[in-house]
RNA sequence: GUCCCCAUCGUCUAGCGGUCCAGGACGUCAGCCUCUCACGCUGAAAACACGGGUUCGAUUCCCGUUGGGGACGCCA
């Protein structure tokens, strides 16, 4: 049997967080398993359902480079397709309609919960007389689920989970204006796609007992569930825009690389072993739902930090001065050919220091900055001082220096602090304040050997 | 209120009856390195929620308590 799986958002909104990651195990599961991952919008809730909002989340998916199989599917078109699944119930006696108003349905589950049973539908139009219908009513269909014994579901993480069927009230099927609810739409869709295996939230653990019948009653084979831990906030209650961004946007606009997003969100609720940072070809082949916990787990922003700081040290240079150089525009400074190449030349001395692109960017600024320098107060602090004179006095040294790189450099001004009875950092830290405007850059030899020997001299005699 | 699920360092987790006075990672602290900041390296503090069982032996199995989370819509 090949594997089926689906991801199945709904438009309302950006790619929360934790669907990213349900979207991230449901495809890693058909991945590993050579099968198909396809994509879902459950968009039959037309007041909040938007195209933004597709977009925005397959903008999102293809970021985090979730590639699903095949076009996606509308579920809102398939609306007249459930609701022939549902006539045929009722036409079958499986199901049947109900003529409750929504007041009569808060009353019942007001005295429902004050009896201390389950709140829920009491059947009441189940084997009454259609004849008995109000008129000028519009009737839902309900389902008739089973009332007696238990329904069990093998999941595949949780394990077994029982639960008595007279938890289960009847649940609507076909809306009163005859438009499917999710209920009937999951399943008829789930089915109709051959989709063999649901991983989706543990949210919808309960649902799965609902569904089951509704599969029974269709005469359809059940697919194998998996419901994952939910992602909570840092204090462990449920992951909110309290919390910070849930939007995976967000994490993107915020500088985190998708490979990072990655790891970090499969690492969340699933081990394999001691393995902290892997590919995405390892976490392919050794995915498995076994090794899908079963307790909520906390969002940590700081470890996801240190996850995307790795990832940038190990990301394709060019692939980053791209990013900064469209950062560095965004922000309204524009990026020339100079700018791009000195980039390109000290994106090993900035990449190190960096944790997230928003930061790469920031000190990354320095080497494409129109002359003079802006200086910050700590730059200024150190040229005031002692600062200048030095740069004064060394000025000669580097104007004569024969060989203008980075060792080269580094001699020269060792020998020039050594003759003058200078610490290195004595010279360094006002040079650096000179270069890059900050008491904070790449190693300042690095520096002078990327901004060439002009641009140099000039910074220098900028701040004199 | 009813039902379901969960429970190892601050956080993510390894552990699937003895190899655990519990391992890794992030974070924290101390030190080394050092032209700044980082990186890197070394070291430290830090957990089996509690109470009963089962067993020769429980972090591992069972029950309960407590504490979290989730579901109870003509939302998805």
């Amino acid at each position: 049997m090949t594997v089926v799986t689906r991801f199945a958002p709904s438009p309302t909104g950006y790619l929360h967080i934790g669907g990213a990651r349900t979207a991230l195990f449901n495809y890693l599961f058909a991945r590993h398993h050579g099968g198909k991952f396809l994509l879902r919008i459950e968009d039959t809730d037309r007041a909040r359902s938007t195209q933004q909002a597709v977009d925005a989340i397959l903008d999102s998916l293809t970021w985090l480079q979730l590639d699903w199989d095949g076009e996606p599917v509308y579920q809102f078109a398939r609306a007249p397709r459930h609701a022939e699944a549902a006539h045929s119930l009722l036409e079958k006696g499986l199901a049947y309609r109900c003529y409750c108003s929504p007041e009569e349905l808060a009353a019942m589950r007001e005295e429902a919960r004050a009896a201390g049973r389950p709140a829920g539908y009491n059947g009441y139009w189940r084997d009454r007389d259609p004849s008995e219908a109000p008129a000028g009513v519009d009737p839902v269909i309900r389902l008739k689920m089973p009332r007696e014994g238990e329904t069990t579901i093998d999941d595949l993480v949780q394990g077994p989970v029982t639960v008595a069927n007279a938890q289960l009230d009847d649940m609507v099927l076909l809306r009163a204006d005859g438009t499917p609810t999710y209920m009937l739409s999951v399943v008829v869709d789930d089915h109709d796609m051959g989709i063999t295996h649901v991983i989706r939230g543990d949210d919808h653990l309960t649902n799965a007992f609902r569904q089951a019948a509704l599969y029974r009653a269709l005469g359809w084979d059940i697919p194998q569930f998996a419901h994952i831990p939910l992602i909570n906030g840092p204090d462990g209650k449920k992951l909110s825009k309290r919390h910070g961004a849930v939007g995976a946007e967000t994490y993107r606009e915020d500088g985190f690389l998708p490979e990072a997003m990655c790891n970090y969100l499969t690492r969340l609720g699933w081990g394999h072993g001691d393995d902290e940072i892997f590919s995405r070809q390892q976490a392919i082949e050794w995915f498995d739902l076994a090794g899908v916990g079963r307790s909520a787990a906390r969002f940590d922003t700081a470890k996801l930090t240190a996850l995307n700081a790795h990832y940038i040290r190990e990301a394709d240079p060019a692939r980053l001065v791209d990013e900064v150089v469209s950062r560095l525009e965004a922000s309204g400074l524009p990026v020339d050919e100079t700018g791009r190449a000195r980039l390109a030349a000290g994106m090993e001395g900035l990449r190190e220091r960096a944790r997230t692109l928003v930061d790469l960017a920031d000190a990354a600024a320095f080497y494409v900055r129109s002359l003079p320098l802006e200086l910050d107060e700590k730059a200024r602090k150190i040229l005031d001082g002692e600062g200048a004179e030095v740069l004064r006095q060394l000025c000669p040294d580097l104007e004569a220096a024969p060989d203008f790189s980075r060792d080269a450099l580094e001699a020269l001004v060792r020998t020039f602090a050594e003759k003058n009875s200078m610490k290195l950092g004595q010279v360094a830290q006002p040079i650096r304040a000179a270069l890059s405007g900050s008491s904070v850059s790449p190693p300042v030899f690095d520096v002078m050997e990327v901004l060439g020997r002009n641009e140099t001299l000039d910074r220098i005699r900028g701040v004199l």
